[in-house]
DNA sequence: TCTGGGGTCCTAGGACCC
DNA sequence: TCTGGGGTCCTAGGACCC
């Protein structure tokens, strides 16, 4: 948990603040100013409101072959049992005159930009979770205090312009000190509803409730609390430190410990870095025969690396992934000493990996991935205490650069620079990842530049086309 | 023919380095 | 007779979220 508290030694004698183990103490806002917004039955809305004949009647989004889920179900179709993550087929027994869609993601996209935008024009601090949810920072709102008549008067107003600038969806809304219980309270008054949560009032909201409002307890959490006689939060609340991280790991009863008391100083973040890249499938039929895998491995690693390019981003590890036929899930990975965004990269390694697999029982799903994703500005990946390495001032000048560009091992096209003195090998569009070797230096260390740092000038290469 | 797709975060062990 | 210890990186797997 984010916690920027200054550090005891030990517990705080003397304080009424819930202090943990190593003596950090949890602030939380006086002012219920954390708003988060859920639109209602998302994908099955937008259908509604695009298709009038689906009005009032249910409506089952997702995978529609045989071995689809649900997405979303509007609240007709829940009336039948129906719900998120369900399996197509048994949606259909529940419910066999539902309309099943495959759902139309840019249609879903584009009613998620209109609401993220007007959240935007509120606050400049958003923070969407998904296509559907966001949360947003009212302190950084235009408000004239966060007292609750006016916070509740403003998501009033918010949720109507939802309405508006949706053409006709509907938004459920929480208010309250925290991330934590803004989205635990816009879950109940549900759908076209608004829910605020008073200051002081957190943990007698909290204590009925089910150990699972908590983010982070799933299935196997909740199993494993219930197994130690933890069934509600008042009950977590009796548990000590310790006791929880014992249960259920150090990160985990932590938080727990924490959110069990309604502390939660987790900023609104609007802008967070991207950390992978993936595409996967499930397939109809198991698949047995190994070419047709590395032609499918072969597809998707030019999905993703078309995905890397469409960003600006490379990155090192590539990764894929094998769901066997019994549904055991594998995953292999490799790192690159730099990083890329080269189909032809990425496909390889991922069909190497898969080389080491046992698939014969058959393969309901395969996937590619690239993490480990450069971060240009912060990222010297090799240092500067590489002793062998030629000082800035001395690295060669290359203004005209990359005519030839050969494969010299995997994750690494050599480019020849037209100036001839160094090697530069490349990998991201916007950046140039270079090493330095000429008749003077030895190899110097791999560094890694954005092509627009604008102290980089000379530097300023325009990279060859990948994978044309 | 139970069990999607795109992500994030955590854990644990081993390698490696100082 | 005793064989450190901490930090970081990498890999594999798992839980969880929407």
């Amino acid at each position: 948990m984010h916690n920027p508290s200054p550090r005891a030694t030990g517990p705080t004698p003397g304080t009424s603040q819930p202090v943990d183990d190593r003596g950090y103490v949890a602030l939380v806002r006086a002012q219920a100013s954390v708003l988060h917004l859920d639109l209602d039955a998302f994908f099955a809305a937008v259908e509604q409101r695009d298709k009038p004949s689906l009005r009032g009647k249910p409506v089952v989004v997702g995978g529609v072959g045989g071995r689809g889920v649900v997405a979303t179900a509007s609240y007709e179709a829940r009336q039948y049992g129906v719900r998120s993550a369900m399996s197509t087929r048994e949606a259909r027994s529940r419910c066999p005159h539902a309309a099943f869609l495959g759902g139309r993601f840019p249609a879903y996209r584009e009613a998620s930009a209109a609401v993220m935008g007007l959240l935007r024009s509120v606050s400049p601090l958003v923070e969407p979770l998904s296509l559907d949810e966001a949360f947003v920072d009212l302190a950084r709102a235009d408000l004239p205090d966060l007292e609750l008549t006016t916070v509740t008067a403003f998501a009033e107003e918010l949720r109507q312009r939802v309405h508006e600038v949706t053409h006709g969806l509907t938004a459920s809304v929480g208010l309250g000190t925290s991330k934590f219980i803004a989205k635990v309270a816009s879950e109940l008054d549900k759908p076209d509803g608004l829910t605020v949560v008073p200051p002081g009032t957190e943990r007698d909201l909290l204590r009925p409730m089910a150990v699972s409002v908590i983010p982070g307890v799933g299935p196997a959490t909740d199993e494993r609390l219930r197994r130690a006689g933890l069934r509600t939060v008042a009950d977590l609340e009796a548990v000590d430190l310790d006791e929880l991280v014992r249960l259920v790991g150090k990160a985990h009863g932590s938080g727990l410990w924490h959110l069990a008391r309604a502390l939660d100083d987790r900023p609104v973040v609007s802008e967070r870095e991207a950390k992978s890249v993936s595409v996967e499938g499930t397939y109809e039929t198991d698949l047995t025969d190994r070419r047709l895998m590395e032609g499918l491995l072969t597809r998707q690693a030019g999905e993703v690396a078309a995905r890397l390019r469409k960003h600006g981003l490379s990155g090192r590890t590539i990764s894929i992934k094998v769901r066997l036929h019994d549904f055991t899930t594998l995953s292999r990975s490799s790192t690159l000493s730099s990083p890329t965004d080269a189909t032809a990269t990425i496909a390889r390694l991922a069909r190497a990996l898969l080389a080491d697999l046992d698939t014969s029982g058959g393969v309901r799903l395969l996937g590619v991935g690239v993490s480990g994703l450069a971060d240009w500005i912060q990222d010297d990946l090799f240092g500067e205490s590489d002793p062998g390495a030629p000082a800035d001032d001395d690295l060669p000048m290359i203004e005209a650069p990359t005519s030839r560009r050969t494969t010299w091992a995997p994750g690494m096209d050599v480019v020849h620079a037209a100036m001839g003195r160094g090697w530069v090998w490349g990998s991201g569009r916007g950046v140039v990842t270079v090493r330095f070797e000429t008749a003077q230096t030895p190899p110097g260390p791999v560094r890694s530049y954005p092509i627009d740092d604008p102290d980089l000038a000379p530097w300023r290469l325009p990279l060859p086309e990948h994978d044309a």
